[in-house]
DNA sequence: AAGGCAAAAAGTGCATGCAATTGCCTTTCG
DNA sequence: CGAAAGGCAATTGCATGCACTTTTTGCCTT
């Protein structure tokens, strides 16, 4: 390419590495397990191996990558044991912002809440996959923050990007467009009711259904990414 | 090279850098808003800048540090709805591993952590701040261990090392000593009785009690340390 | 033919060097 | 005398180079 980075060209050269490869990461363009050698990333993205390396670290740092000492890094490989520790933690964070909210929120930010979600339902209706997976991603990112709470912000914004690897195709099983919709109703009542308990509870409950619509996905993804890793 | 690192001579330069910069952060050596310059840090450790800056970068992902491009790193300084945000969610986060520690922890787990609770008792009878802290670091260890989540404890330890720098005095406050015994003592009675949510709920308070305790020592530190950041 | 060893190739880890940016200090002009 | 501008020192950001570790390959031995 000619034009260097499309979208991702703010800040220093490093910060674009850490975006550009955590992106891939993220969406699954890497996937877990999959080797990420320096050399070919600098090349890749058009820099030298120091950014690409600094990268890797940071990563490392968030959990995306995982590096082995003077054995290269890879794409974090995750068990199932601590794939279903994230989502348990994923459950209890969710749960907290969902009751953060019921206690905190400002009218305005209770008002855009339900507007959106009721828009989502028109999507529901017209088994709109991609289009709801964007409602959802911002219907979270509300909740998140809506609890008014910058660390639980962080703490939930980095799980998610963990595991978003790993719930790429939850919308594919069949009935789970309307099942998200009702859930999410279900806790966007709650918070406008002003009940936090109830709130985090229906949060709760949302994220471990979805942690069992995506656990399906997990070993044949990584089977496909590493198939030769003992 | 001849000694090198005293204690911390495990994994690569880069993870050394980690551990005693963010140890020196964590212990309070370098305090908030004090600048991290490269050279420095480099001659300091007899090593190059290279791994110095790719621990900066991480420490900065970790969020003890803070990055500003082209203008240096300094110890991370946090806002005052910051430090609270990140009390709120310990507490939480305490609440959620000693809910866990009171459904999950094996019979050992429960027998050490009575055991080693009823042991600390005579040191606050002696008013043993020095050595009171140590078990009070190690019960709280404990508790995220025995929650056997490993994310969840990813998720506190990396909380509590935020805090950390904030949190050293809290001793030094008249009765608190026997104060934390006795919170912690709500704490074990509940999880060896195996109720989640009553031990969940003398966790958050705990914490919260320390949050008030520490919260007193802040604006001093942060003064000293950087007085003049605007 | 299979196993093992050794040398080469590849890739990581750290140091050094240079360009670029920032901050400070001096100088000059209003 | 104060403020703005320009230059200089200090420091960061990135590239490159070299040493060391790991992995691969090819040859030799059994």
């Amino acid at each position: 390419m000619s034009g260097k980075r499309s979208l991702i060209r703010t800040g220093t050269t490093v910060d674009q590495m850490v975006r550009a490869i955590g992106d891939r990461i993220v969406t699954g363009v890497l996937r877990p397990g999959e080797k990420l050698d320096e050399v070919s990333l600098a090349a890749r993205f058009e820099v030298s191996r120091t950014p690409v390396r600094e990268a890797l670290g940071q990563l490392s740092a968030m959990g995306l990558v995982e590096r082995r000492p003077n054995r290269g890094a890879i794409v974090a490989v995750v068990t199932q044991e601590h794939l279903a520790s994230m989502f348990e933690s994923m459950a209890e964070l969710e749960g907290i912002c969902a009751r953060f909210c019921a206690e905190r929120m400002t009218g305005s930010e209770r008002r855009a809440l339900e507007t959106e979600h009721q828009a989502s339902a028109r999507l529901v209706r017209l088994g709109a996959e991609e289009d709801y997976e964007y409602f959802n991603t911002e219907f979270h990112s509300r909740l998140y923050r809506g609890a008014h709470s910058t660390h639980i912000y962080e703490l939930t914004a980095m799980t998610r990007s963990r595991l978003a690897p790993f719930r790429r195709a939850q919308f594919r099983l069949t009935g789970r467009l309307a099942k998200s919709w009702q859930e999410h109703d279900a806790i966007v009542t709650a918070i406008l009711r002003g009940d936090g308990p109830a709130a985090g509870k229906a949060a709760m409950e949302h994220v471990s259904i979805v942690s069992e619509a995506s656990a399906v996905f997990v070993v044949d993804d990584q089977a496909r990414a590493a198939p030769l890793h003992p």
